[in-house]
DNA sequence: CGTTTTTGACCAGCGC
DNA sequence: GCGCTGGTCAAAAACG
């Protein structure tokens, strides 16, 4: 199988701020959309993001641990992860990649904490977090039910520490597939 | 034995 | 207000 792979970039609120995982993008030139994608019937509650906002200068997870503490109560409910924040607006970085693997190494360790049935989707969406302490990276895995070879990645978030295994960037992904897909 | 995965239950938001 | 969907937690199982 020829290991073709397309990138799109989904969303994207930070026009002065680009991610980490923008290098990523930069490698293959993705093209960014103003608007999330979703199956067709969306709620599209997700154009809900506002503009700039965010994220990575409010966050500095640095002792961000005492988020996770005040969620110890479930039935606290989640949200309330700022401690000055009045709105929860989150950056979503989706990327779709064509691979029959759905565990993309991106170099960061994650750590699966869910995995609900979406409708529409005969696959399940599985959702990972990173396991590094402070970084409250999530990323979610959802595979297309109608093209088997299409998974959906969508990263949330940005880490704050360096990556332990070699970046390798997107080339050592590719080559990742194409071990896979030789198999 | 420590860490990660699995799985059911639960909660919040939205639609009706 | 109820039901559906999506997102998360947490306890136990599975894995090295």
């Amino acid at each position: 199988m020829d290991n073709q792979l397309d990138a799109m970039f989904h969303y994207s609120s930070s026009p002065t701020s680009p991610p980490p995982q923008a290098d990523v993008s930069s490698y293959l030139s993705l093209n960014m959309a103003n608007q999330y994608n979703n199956s067709h019937a969306d709620k599209k509650h997700y154009s809900n993001y506002e503009q700039s906002d965010v994220s990575r200068s409010t966050s500095s997870f640095s002792t961000g641990e005492s988020s996770e503490l005040n969620m110890s109560i479930m039935g606290s409910g989640k949200v309330n992860v700022k401690k000055g924040e009045k709105k929860i607006r989150k950056p979503k970085y989706a990327f779709q990649t064509r691979s029959q693997v759905d565990i993309l190494d991106d170099g960061y360790r994650w750590r699966k904490y869910g995995q609900k049935a979406v409708k529409n989707n005969k696959f399940p969406r599985s959702y990972y977090r990173c396991t590094q302490q402070g970084c409250n990276v999530k990323k979610q895995v959802q595979r297309l039910s109608k093209d088997e070879g299409v998974v959906v990645t969508t990263y949330e978030g940005m880490h704050t520490h360096p990556i332990e295994r070699s970046t390798d960037n997107f080339e050592h992904i590719l080559t990742q597939m194409q071990i896979y897909s030789s198999s």
